[in-house]
Order: C-alpha cells, then structure tokens, then sequence
DNA sequence: ATTTTACTTGAACGATCGTTCAAGTGTGTG
DNA sequence: CACACACTTGAACGATCGTTCAAGTAAAAT
C-alpha cells in the first residue's frame, strides 16, 4: 500500500508542477490519481494534505540530487551537470523547468498554512544543500577558500530560480548552457566584501 | 472618463499582483474597482482583457522606467538604485517585490490566449529595455565594450528575476543590497566566449 | 425634444470548486 | 464466523466561479 501511496504522490506532483496549487482542481486530481473523492480524503486528508507530500517529496528528491553533486570529487563540474538536465529537457517535460517550490512561492497567499510551511522549510532546506556543495568545493580547491559561503548558497539558489525563468521561455538550448557557463564563472569570481 | 479607466487599472494591478490571475476573484474585482459586474465587462470585455490593459500598463510604466535608467549620464549607477527602490520597500508594498510578469508565467497555462500574448510581449519589450541600459553603459565606459548586449541583457533580466525572488522571502534589506551588489560586480566581469 | 450612446445596476445563470457522507468492499485479527 | 479496520465508491452538499442580461441613468448627437 505505500507503494501505492508513493505513486499517487508522484502523480500529484506532475500535476501541480504543471498547473500549481489553485490551478488544480480536485476533479484533476482525481483523474490524474484515478482515484474518488472519498479515498483521495481518506489518505491525504484534503487538497493540501496532498500538497504538502508533493512538495516534502519533491524536496526530499531535490536533496538528493544536490547531496550527490557535493559527494562528487568535483562538485563544481557536477552542479554544471545538474544545471543541464534541470533545466535543458524534452519538450514534453518543459514543465519541469520551472521549480515547483518557487512556482508555489507566488501563490503562496492561496495555500493554507500547511503547504506554506512545507514550502519555506524546503526552501530553507535546499539552501542548506547549496551551501554544503560550495563548501566542498572549497575543500577541492574549484572555489577559494575566502568564498563566504551562506552568503555564495543564497546566491547560487537565486541563480538556479533565475536559471529556471530564463528556460521556461527559452527555445535555444544553447543560450540556456552559456547563461549556466556565465553563473558558475561568476561563482569562481570575486565576492563584494562587507 | 479615461482617468476612472487608468485609475480602475491601477487598482486592478495591485489585486493581481498580489493575488496572481487565477488568485482574483470577480467579486475580488468588483470590490477592489468599486464596479458591479455589467460595468466591469461593459468595459473590459472580461476578465482577461481588464488582465491584459493591466500588464500593458504594468509593462509601459516599467519601461518607462528602465529608459529613464539607460537615459542616466551613469546608467550603472542608476541600474543599481532602480533595483533597490523594486526590491527594497516597506512591508505593506511587500507584494511588489515580485514581477508581476514572472509571476502571470508561472500561471500562464491558465490564462487565455490574450492575456499570455501580452504577458510575452512584455517580457520581450524590457528586454530590450534592458538591451539599451547595456549600450548605454558601453557608451559611458562603465562597461567594456566588449561586452554581449543581448546576451547581457538576457542576462541581467534573469538576475533581477531571481533578485525578486530572493526579495520575497528575505526580511533582512541587507543581504538584498549585498546581493545587488554582487550582480553589478558580475555585469562588470568576464563573459564566456562563444 | 428625441434618439443614440456609453455606462450603470443587481439579480441570476450554469459550471465548477473543495468537501462530506452513507454505504460497500476486501483483508487481517480475535 | 464475526468483528474491526483501512480503504473504496459516487452522489450530493453549499460556496464560489466567470459571465449574462433586462432594465435604468445621464449626457451627447441629431
């Protein structure tokens, strides 16, 4: 049964990645679950229930991802490749590109305070992760070690939302991987100091 | 007759801004506009058109300001007040930190045809907004003349687009401010050569 | 003075929204 | 065999959605 359950999450979560929190209705959802009503409530307790395992989920998976490019022996050249598959797909997964936690972000005022404080805590998490990937790459030497780290992870996350923005709108993939070549020279670059 | 229209606009802006397209309710409208529904649709046909006068309204005020930023003897310097006085305001403001056209995006499956044309038109006309700041800049020697225009511009776009981002969720003015800094830094650096 | 025009009102429309609930199903436990 | 339990179904709930429309008002055009 939680296999189950972990599947229909996973379901969800396409659909509010492509149509946000207010923009799926829970007829969508029953659909895209292929479940009723009832059981939908019965597991998940209400749209936001719901919504709240989508988004732990798709931050527990981000996590993951972002832990494995801070394992590599060169984490810099990880993040370049994590960009690319983030943000260059097929067509059919353009969806994708945008982050679902910064699309929530805008309708932030819509959701309940359930799903608004799986949102920021995943936020805050995934900062979390930023910064453990620039500190070793300070250990491997790919970034000085005067890099101020909180303040490098607060800016990379911004890069990756701007990133995000850009590919959405974005046909040529090309221009998409010279903006990520600009962010990870910026990020080798010089810091303004206090 | 025009200054109720502008006026009702104007009121209409800072609803969707605050609550996105799907997020503002008719009766929302009604409110916010002191309008019954037959006035409402006498004279923006619907909802999508009142929509679509508030992002050309959005777009033309923004563009006016960014021209009047390329129009500075030091167009860099005043890039960098334009982005404080978008990204740093009092808490009742709050709402402006995000860009209303980032934010329709991220809804723009939802809304019509009209609205998403005038929304990517506006995207594209501060682009090149944002294009002219760069010439200018190259003109004045705060940049290199070696510098991508139009990469740049693509560029500085999305910085700003994160920029606000970052903007929404930070309480401490601050750490905007370093943040600025760091993209003005970096506009002033290295570009990746083809 | 009369028609036209632009705008106004507010009740009401059908559709869709999130949600509830009585009733049923199947599986595991005592 | 009976009972509990987790889960299922689908009809139906009241609220809200965007929109329509007949009727009215005030000023401009004829």
């Amino acid at each position: 049964m939680k296999y189950a359950q972990e599947d229909a999450v996973e379901k969800a979560t396409i659909l509010f990645w492509k149509k946000g929190f207010q923009g799926s209705g829970m007829r969508d959802i029953q659909q895209a679950l292929d479940m009723r009503p009832g059981s939908i409530y019965a597991r998940f307790q209400n749209k936001e229930g719901l919504f709240k395992l989508v988004v732990e989920q798709y931050v527990a998976h981000s996590k993951d991802k972002l832990q494995s490019v801070a394992d590599s022996d060169t984490p810099l050249l990880s993040l370049r490749e994590f960009f690319k598959t983030a943000l260059i797909n097929p067509d059919e997964l353009r969806y994708m590109r945008q982050c679902l936690l910064v699309k929530s972000i805008t309708e932030l005022e819509l959701i309940g305070d359930v799903g608004k404080k799986a949102v920021l805590e995943g936020m805050v998490l995934l900062n979390n992760c930023f910064a453990n990937i620039i500190e070793k790459a300070i250990e491997t030497k790919e970034l000085q070690d005067t890099t101020p780290v909180a303040f490098a992870a607060d800016w990379l996350q911004n890069q990756f939302v701007g990133l995000r923005a850009f590919a959405i709108l974005q046909t040529d993939d090309s221009a998409i991987e010279k903006m990520i070549d600009k962010v990870l020279y910026d990020l080798t670059a010089q810091w303004p100091s206090d």
